[in-house]
DNA sequence: TTGAAAGCGCTAACAA
DNA sequence: TTGTTAGCGCTTTCAA
């Protein structure tokens, strides 16, 4: 086998406390991790460290004998480089950060997994962050992200002014939000306008002859976005006040059948629910059912998000559809572009949305 | 300002090359990230290094006074400490990885969810990697999360014997695998028998009163040892065959409404079905409703892992309740109890699993 | 193409 | 309690 934890110094480089105590073998004890490391497989192979740096990292600036030693070196000793020490010493980490809401909505996750196959095929690892929390709590994960030296970070939505964005700003690193739209985002942007995606709806339903409207929705700065665009139009074609029910942060289908229920109590002849979620109006739509209101004939009924099971539901649901791919896709290349230290021209790309008509509405 | 970037060097350690070159000022350039280090807070505090090192990571072993002085220090420049740094000396990343099938599977990322939560609150961080793909893949998965160094690894599934199992015994990293049993876990294990399950809820239908079952399931070796188990009781009481409907890798709802088809084409009179995921289950339902077949007086239908909005539906349906927020905060214990080098005693904790009756059973 | 030296930013070990 | 020294495991810089 290897010696390994064999001490090892520059021979030229003399400390003080070394030469004061004559040169003896009274070294301090060091603590290695015990795993393989580098100089292991170098010395295996014959070779010096660099060169099974090189055979690993640019293999083809290495002889194909260097490299043939070195690989071999590396499977007979199950040698796995320590990515903590090469990212310290070349200040590449590999690692790109991304920060969700929440991870049991899928809305976002799909946009996760396809980041995270995109970076991972290109060499890259993710850390999830969660946010949604206390203020204390977003800074503190925001500074355990920065803390890691990511060579990147994803970001659902778009970070206010303040502190955090601040540091995000100040710590360099390449910044993609999501989800949204801005002309002074971080520095990077995938997203698609929520203003837009509001008067659509509303033209769409004024279109399909709803005239009272109700709006079930999450305390969301989005949705709000989304809510304030619907009743301009709204308001604009004369058509009166939007019933707003917001239901806080629960945003389950027991919240939507609840809120339905205050819809229907407080405007019974409403005649078109808007949902700043798929889950919301599966709820709005299942309470309806209860209550024998048929839909569409009665009322439309509208969701957010495009789940994938959706479509398949009877009767399936009519959405706004979010292409959560794209923004996955989309920021990965970002990303890598930046990571890789290619220049990114355009930095703000819009992904839009649509509208998915099926038989709620 | 601080000066950055300041040459630094111990004064007792001499190169060979500096003294050869008469040590004039011809040193090496070096290469910083640019970032504020714990060294610019030491000198602005005005005292060593390590003396913020201890303010930061031990308070309590440092005197008030240079406690407030490093506290002011990190104040005014906004330093946020390398992580990588700091877990290549000391040998502790306070990184823990999540290997996943699917992050788009709820069923998990409660899971996931809640252990994020957990290790967060305890000063870890998550990282996050997806399993499902090729065994190339896996293999690589592996090798990038060894890489990093995590204090831990927490595994969904069983790691079966083969490269990836040993290659993770052979780095000594704590590891819990979970949502399964076995008496030979690679390490620690946080799971619940799904023999038992299949066992519990053939009985369970049985003592309903039904007598002719079908089961609708994706390609996953736990939903195998649910369905033998399954069989075997049907087997047992004399029931004959179960038929058996294998939707892969495909569990959506749409292959749910498929496989119903198949199920009545093959078998008319079938009076139960199992899935293996609440989605199937849905899809089955929505394909009964659609052909009017009534729920649950002619037929019942049972899913598996109680998806969170399941109850408020309707009809609501009857499942396999797995509380995912119970492992991931078991997991969370003991990979942080490892992690702080506190021994664990137990090792092996089944969750256990509960029937939920609902409308359609 | 190969290697020696130096150092990334931090903490463990030891000494005072 | 504070500081000095050394080194974690790797890659960059420079020289051959």
């Amino acid at each position: 086998m290897l010696e390994r934890n064999e001490w090892h110094r520059s021979s030229a480089c003399l400390t003080h406390y070394e030469s004061m105590t004559d040169n003896t073998n009274t070294k301090r004890s060091r603590r290695t991790s015990g795993a393989i490391t580098l100089r292991d497989v170098a010395k295996l192979a014959g070779v010096a460290p660099i060169s099974a740096s090189r055979a690993l990292n640019t293999p083809h600036h290495v002889s194909p004998e260097v490299l043939q030693k070195v690989l071999d070196a590396v499977e007979r000793t199950g040698y796995v480089p320590n990515r903590m020490a090469g990212g310290l010493a070349s200040s590449r980490s590999r690692l790109i950060a991304a920060v969700v809401p929440s991870t049991v909505m899928s809305v976002f996750m799909e946009t996760v997994e396809t980041l995270n196959g995109a970076l991972f095929d290109a060499g890259y690892q993710l850390m999830l962050g969660q946010s949604g929390y206390s203020l204390d709590r977003e800074e503190a994960l925001l500074e355990a992200v920065i803390g890691r030296r990511p060579d990147g970070i994803f970001l659902t939505g778009i970070l206010q002014p303040g502190r955090g964005r601040s540091r995000l700003l100040a710590s360099g690193i390449p910044v993609v939000e999501s989800w949204d739209l801005t002309p002074t985002p971080i520095d990077m942007l995938v997203g698609f306008s929520h203003a837009d995606i509001g008067r659509e709806v509303a033209n769409f339903l004024i279109g399909k002859g709803r005239r009272k409207f109700a709006m079930v929705r999450a305390s969301d700065e989005r949705a709000d976005r989304r809510a304030v665009a619907f009743a301009e139009i709204v308001a604009k074609r004369g058509l009166g006040q939007v019933l707003e029910i917001n239901v806080g942060s629960s945003r389950t289908l027991r919240s939507g059948r609840e809120a339905m229920q205050r819809v229907l109590a407080e405007t019974p002849d409403v005649d078109a629910i808007v949902c700043s979620s798929d889950l919301l109006a599966l709820g709005v739509l299942t309470e309806a059912k209860a209550r024998s209101i048929s839909v569409p004939s009665r009322l439309s009924i509208m969701g957010f998000g495009d789940v994938p099971f959706l479509a398949d539901m009877v009767p399936a649901l009519s959405t706004v559809r979010i292409n959560g791919a794209d923004i996955g896709n989309q920021a990965a290349r970002f990303l890598i572009d930046r990571a890789e230290g290619r220049a990114v021209t355009t930095r703000i790309v819009d992904v839009g949305f649509s509208i998915v008509e099926r038989d709620t509405t």
